[in-house]
DNA sequence: ATTGTATTCAACCAAGTGGTTGACAAAGGT
DNA sequence: ACCTTTGTCAACCACTTGGTTGAATACAAT
């Protein structure tokens, strides 16, 4: 059993899943719905929604037959939470730098 | 071969790899370096770094025996751009959602 | 009660993954 | 020249993954 933040990436690694997910965000919808589009059989699709749900991605409440799909935008979060750590880390590198940089022509003159 | 977003979710998946990352974006370091915490082999560490390499995260170049790895931390932007889009729109619906609630409450009155 | 619709479960398969060990290559240090 | 360091390549193994088909479940509708 791996860690979230795992399970995320490794849900999003799939284009069908990324594709599902980018349609959820539009509007919550049914497994057939989803597997509609997608030349592969109802029951992958239904593995790729256990695999997002696994992954705190998605969340599903029943309507009858029905198993709606929704997205947990919030899990989002979690993921630019551990990038921004190092897109920020590159920037001050780049300040860091930029101070070096100064420092030298400072020196120069 | 996948695309490249497939490629680096896929890469980031692993926590091993994200610590490589991590590691990665405070300084360059070699392959026996950067294998040193790890209770895995070098040749693991060293397959890491291909899977690494091939999304595009990190580059090698060479010194004497030595291949430092480097973190191309653009790529990053590569994810945060498919990410934002669905916060964004998630934003959109509360929004959205906001209107409506205030509309409703303007029926009200 | 029977039939239809929506979804999942189970067994299977080919391909991929993360690890191992052993051999090899490439460059430096002595 | 020889040994050491640094790293990769190759073959192997257990496990996972994304797909399949067929059977089973859970409701709705007639």
């Amino acid at each position: 059993m791996a860690d979230q933040l795992s399970k995320v990436f490794a849900a999003l690694a799939d284009p069908t899943r990324r594709d599902i997910v980018a349609r959820l965000s539009v509007a919550d919808a049914t497994v057939s719905e989803l597997a509609e589009p997608y030349d592969v059989s109802v029951q992958a699709v239904s593995k790729h929604l256990k695999v997002l749900e696994d992954s705190g991605l998605v969340s599903r409440s029943r309507d009858a037959q029905r198993r709606p799909v929704h997205l947990e935008d919030n899990v989002f979060d979690l993921m630019t939470k551990w990038i921004e750590r190092y897109q920020r880390q590159a920037e001050d590198r780049y300040q860091r730098l930029d101070t070096v940089l100064e420092e030298m022509d400072n020196d120069n003159e």
